[in-house]
DNA sequence: TGGTGGACCTTTGCATACAATTTCGGGTAG
DNA sequence: CTACCCGAAATTGTATGCAAAGGTCCACCA
């Protein structure tokens, strides 16, 4: 049940000038660390960001206190926040970590089974992405399609299972960039090969979906933690390339 | 038997007099929640809260954000928030995301392999359950004793793949009082049946550990598993039984 | 010259006043 | 009698003042 069903008015301003201070703040400050323009390792200091986002500390530290649970940021009792950093072995336990968990969704939804519904739906998903992959060109749009129609199926996948307690996890194993389920996908865009990693990874989807509506739970779990590879290795490729420090998040990686 | 003695406490030192008001504001909140004095889905007033603990807002709104993140409390947008309820389902899936995660743990142990102090220290901590368990009595301090070290063998498990990450995620799923490791241990303590239950536990101990040393991946995450459906067994013969209403937070499990 | 002590100053932790929003009750119109 | 609407009270969101703790730097002493 949603908090709108709750609450049957409808919005004044439904999308325009976003929530509350804590979440803009929160937001904000997301964008300022993933951009680097707060440096991996350096501290935080609450009056700073007061003149630097123009809200006053509550609000900063409801965003502090939010993005310290996110991961973004290690709380130091009595002294403050600093930039996390993480090494690459890191990046490639939290990938791992998400590919378990949605191995475990997707074990879950093919033991217990799930609605019709929320099969054709993943299924609409899947087209669509289909219908992406099948653009011509290597544009910007197809990726940053892929990337949102991805992420969408992802979160379909975690919901099937019907367990919120599961559903939140996930949520969360992913919230950190490079975790993400497209954390590293388009990074080398302009070559082919990108695009057939993408091919492999819609494959890897379909055989998913099927594993789950054939009730192959084992199947799906083992399908799941594999997908999750292909997403290290993209992190690795990313990693060694040379264009990839525009990818936000990727100066909080620790050189080996 | 004292049932608060027995549940473990997230935090480091529990005695400890000293933390700061945030912290025993969350102490005290959390306490007052799993006892049953603030009701299962009743809502939350920060106001009502400065009367009852005594300190500001402040610190009550701190405890409330990290009550929120470790999933007791649920945040309504400026509306506040309201003790969270649990299916029975939820709980038996808070189980298993356990359960999964400390297998992964147990399995990227044996493949990265572990230090021999690390394991010394498990089998200095199982040769103490042992010895617990070998008093003939069924004393609460047998059942007390085994909580702690229970807790710190799946501790020292977690950290044995030297991955803040999947570290930081583990502790994070036990978090919640019954999905903890130890979370219905002793619940029905005055038969002989539930020592034997600790028996097979400490079996599977040993069996993951040894074949942690042995580099049996696959083995110890499968044990790791299936040790957390015992945990799951417990919880289903806890609920179906009269005396386990003193158990903290059992009020908070809304009845199928 | 190097080490130590202390004062200053920065920064977090806490309390509280104020603003904005939601909820709830009563009153009125249909 | 019901449904809707409006206003007051309660509650959350935000800002800011004050106190305490920790770090830094300089001066002073050995």
């Amino acid at each position: 049940m949603s908090v709108q069903a709750l609450h049957p008015r409808p919005w004044p301003e439904p999308l325009e000038e976003g929530g509350s201070q804590a979440v803009k703040a929160q937001q904000r400050l997301r964008e300022l660390i993933l951009s680097g323009a707060l440096a991996a390792g350096s501290r935080i200091a609450e009056l700073a960001l007061v003149d630097l986002l123009g809200v006053s500390r509550t609000p900063i530290r409801t965003a502090l206190l939010r993005l310290e649970q996110e991961g973004l940021i290690e709380a130091l009792p009595s002294v403050g926040y600093v930039v996390r950093t993480f090494s690459e072995r890191d990046v490639a336990d939290a990938i791992e970590l998400r590919g378990t968990l949605e191995g475990l969704a997707a074990r879950m939804a093919a033991e217990r089974g799930v609605s019709l519904r929320a099969l054709a739906e993943a299924r609409d998903c899947l087209d669509e992405i289909d219908q992406a992959l099948r653009t011509p060109s290597l544009s910007d749009e197809m990726f940053s399609d892929y990337v949102r129609l991805n992420g969408q199926f992802h979160r379909l996948l975690a919901d099937m299972p019907g367990s919120s307690v599961l559903a939140r996890e996930i949520e969360r194993a992913g919230s950190l960039p490079f975790a993400s389920p497209s954390g590293f996908v388009g990074v080398h865009s302009q070559n082919a090969p990108a695009r057939d990693m993408l091919v492999v990874a819609q494959h890897q989807h379909r055989q998913v979906l099927q594993a789950i509506e054939q009730r192959e739970a084992g199947r799906a779990e083992a399908l799941m933690r594999e997908h999750s590879r292909l997403a290290r290795h993209n992190m690795q490729l990313a990693l060694r390339e040379s264009g990839a420090h525009d990818l936000p998040g990727v100066q909080l990686i620790r050189p080996t």
